[in-house]
DNA sequence: AATATATTTCGAAATATGTCGAATTTTATG
DNA sequence: CATAAAATTCGACATATTTCGAAATATATT
């Protein structure tokens, strides 16, 4: 009994329940304000005078909330689909998927 | 150790947690397609073709679920500055709160 | 290879959530 | 006033979430 829409609101649900722990939102605003997607398929920047922002480990230290708990959070962001991660040497390079933005920006505006 | 900027991602947290529910979500997704806000200071409308849209029972019906939870969403809605409520005689009259909607709309499009 | 750094995985514990049914409250009607 | 209809409140229970620390894994450096 669950038809195309059901899914569809099972992944808006998703989203949403991403972003309802104020501390994932704290890590997506940050993510939001500090880093840019990738400029080609396999290279990953952050922008350049904010390097290292998008680490788990320097994500904690600013939230005070121990890696751990941090890796947990990112993982939830990652499956709602809000960011992406992949791994640069020791450190997990992270950014917000601008896919997903957008497809929020217009949930809200369903007029026009 | 709170700031204002604590506040408000508390506040988005809040709306983001009340959306996170499935049956919550239909529930504002029935709302939003359905019902009008009130034209007047104390008149409240639903559109004429859709006549008792709103309703705790009615909903219920439609979701499958009985009253006591469907009261229970709404108050969450509600309280998260989604909806808003009325009586009007034995009923409860409720229907989307444009300003939040507004506000949710410029959450995911900062850049203009 | 040994050590250091960064992250993830794995319990575990406290707290929160979703849902129901029963009882209560509010309003309408005979 | 007695009864019916609609909604809320209250307990209860199962499940989910948040967070931590300890242990494991991945990568870099000496």
């Amino acid at each position: 009994m669950s038809n195309i829409r059901d899914n569809q609101i099972k992944e808006y649900a998703h989203i949403f329940k991403a972003l309802s722990n104020p501390n994932r939102l704290k890590i997506f605003l940050r993510l939001s304000a500090v880093c840019s997607p990738p400029v080609g398929a396999d290279e990953l920047v952050c922008k350049p005078d904010m390097r290292g922002c998008s680490c788990v480990g320097d994500i904690g230290k600013d939230l005070d909330i121990v890696p751990s708990t941090i890796s947990h959070h990112l993982k939830e962001l990652r499956q709602a689909g809000l960011i992406k991660m992949e791994r640069r040497g020791q450190k997990m390079e992270c950014w917000i998927d601008p896919q997903t933005i957008t497809t929020m920006g217009t949930f809200f505006s369903p007029g026009e």
